[in-house]
DNA sequence: CATAGAACTTATAACGTTACAAATATTAGA
DNA sequence: TCTAATATTTGTAACGTTATAAGTTCTATG
């Protein structure tokens, strides 16, 4: 006689627990249950623990396709990251910030890729269109950056890292660019070197105007020259940047002093010069922007600023909650002060 | 004879079209509507045509949070990273690869942090339990991996970027660590090298073992001294390594070969014996694994050995797609060779 | 003790999609 | 021409949640 094997269905039911379950638990209405899990006040405090007992016990999670069906709400904040490596690791420390700021909350990170080369408004409109998020954040800001515009005409809250010159505000976190191309003219010229080369952005980026302007203000004021080379720019290929720095090394317009807002430019010119037979500290010095893990802890000796940048993902996530919370709330507006450590270094070394 | 007004809906309608809006602009049911999208056969070719087209007319975007709750699928691969900087841009290269894979598909890409340290079970259970990816990918494996288990245990589909030990198979890509520490160590014996080191990663990943078996293989073979040094590994911070390096750089059993499975290891190495007065090429050599776009590109004379982790990225995701169409279907894994170009060097240099 | 109002609960409908079963139209075969 | 089979379309219900409006019960006040 063959036997139908019993179905067993383990101690814990099969079927994921929803608000149905719950009222079948309580009695209550599927209503109440929901109101009673979003803590409406309008529901008996007794109630309301009840039911949240029971959730917990049954390990009830809501469904969030059903949640966003339902309100529209997705609960996902969405960080726009182009693959750069301007900052090494920076899209790794600016992920590990806005996790962190979203801890805690229901909203969830979702990490957008933004191809090089790519049209940026891309995917601002593709998550806008196709509702992937409540809220985005992006980087590299434009003086009047397209993303923007786009944003605030269609009311999408939004944060930026990187400020814009438009006439309304917005959220953003920044760093004092300006003020790190200014300290790293000084620091180049308390050692000595006169022929300073900074390496710039692409002249799009809002970033571009800040490190020219602080660049440009030390260099008039301590009356020194100006060196900022064509064709290349902190996007530049490695190999092209180490190219240029091994060529004009050996020239007699060779800088002695280099600006690098980012710690790949400096490895490429670093290398690039020793290859001509040039070492840093004897014949060109260095001041490198770099985010807190990386350079400067290997080599204590490069004169390094800091940027961190996983305070400013923190910010931004933290910002931009705020900012969807109150729409008409006031703008957070964040400028990182540059971190300036520099080693010690003897003025009149021999 | 009453004819059925086809609705004329403003030139833009406001409200974002959904199937309902095809459905009354053709005459058609829902129903309909719904079918002739997905391209069912038993819809009449005529019909699927006029659908799709309206569809593409209006910009109908089918509404994920309507499909998924209905279907139960999301139609989001996720991939969940680790900040870990063995080798640099490894997350930003993932993604890329991982993305390109899904570009022209409708899955959207999602990047789960793995904070640095914590339980690597929580990302993966929270994405299962709260179904928010139908298949997941990630990286560093273990021998007997928790995450594996519990992914088969759930038939949950996955691939990973690295191998495991257990009995039954499973999708993977993975890079052959084995045959880069072996060649490594080849290619330092080749320079004269006699005192090499290896910089292993923390021993309960899988490559671990790749990586040691290769090395040990070839220093057994050609009669070397094995030196792995205790308290270091890939996942040590920066400081710690160079701190090492230049300690252990003015003793007698200072290694005059290095074997970097990653690019910081290396760069904290050569940082600390330069330190300690000694240089590459001259007292030490080292062989570094690293990905295209960096290292070897701004110093050719390095010698490097490639993982194409941009191609990793492309076929997890291609792979996995497969796993998630056909469950039952074969596993694919892929295991990468690594890509070894030494510049040529003059093995009498003087 | 009646009643207004507060406190609390609930039924209904809807978000947009798709699975299923049922209905209708069309074609082929006798 | 009629029937059977096939091709095509449709109505209904459901996924899990929440907003709205409509209940119900309780409490305080006169």
């Amino acid at each position: 006689m063959p036997v139908r094997k019993p179905q067993i269905s383990s101690a814990h039911s099969v079927t994921k627990p929803t608000q149905k379950t719950i009222a079948e638990m309580t009695g209550l209405a599927v209503t109440t249950v929901s109101r009673a899990l979003q803590d409406d006040k309008k529901i008996a405090q007794a109630t309301r623990l009840r039911v949240s007992k029971i959730a917990e016990e049954i390990g009830y999670i809501p469904d969030r396709a059903a949640q966003r069906l339902r309100t529209g709400k997705t609960k996902v904040i969405s960080l726009i990251l182009d693959p750069h490596n301007e900052i090494l690791s920076f899209g790794n420390s600016l992920i590990a910030g806005v996790a962190h700021a979203l801890m805690g909350t229901d909203y969830h990170l979702n990490v957008t890729p933004q191809f090089l080369g790519g049209d940026p408004m891309e995917p601002v409109e593709h998550i806008v269109r196709n509702q992937l998020a409540d809220g985005i954040i992006f980087s590299r800001t434009r003086p009047f950056d397209e993303r923007v515009r786009f944003l605030r005409e269609h009311s999408f809250p939004f944060t930026t890292h990187g400020r814009t010159e438009f006439g309304y505000q917005h959220s953003f976190v920044d760093y004092d660019n300006e003020k790190f191309a200014y300290e790293s003219v000084l620091r180049l010229m308390q050692k000595g070197r006169r022929r300073i080369c900074i390496i710039l952005p692409p002249d799009h980026f809002s970033f571009y105007q800040h490190l020219n302007y602080g660049y440009k203000r030390a260099i008039r004021q301590e009356g020194l020259e100006s060196y900022i080379p064509e064709g290349i720019s902190l996007d530049s290929d490695m190999p092209a940047v180490f190219e240029w720095a091994r060529q004009i090394a050996g020239t007699e317009e060779a800088p002695d002093g280099f600006i690098c807002p980012g710690e790949t430019s400096f490895l490429a010119i670093a290398n690039g010069y020793r290859q001509a037979g040039k070492e840093r500290g004897v014949d060109f010095d260095a001041v490198v922007k770099s985010s807190s893990q990386t350079l400067h802890q290997i080599d204590p000796h490069i004169d390094n600023i800091g940027e961190d940048i996983r305070q400013a993902g923190i910010l931004l996530g933290t910002n931009l909650l705020k900012t969807m919370q109150q729409p008409d709330g006031p703008f957070e507006q964040t400028i990182q002060d540059p971190d300036i450590s520099f080693p010690p270094f003897d003025s009149f070394q021999g």
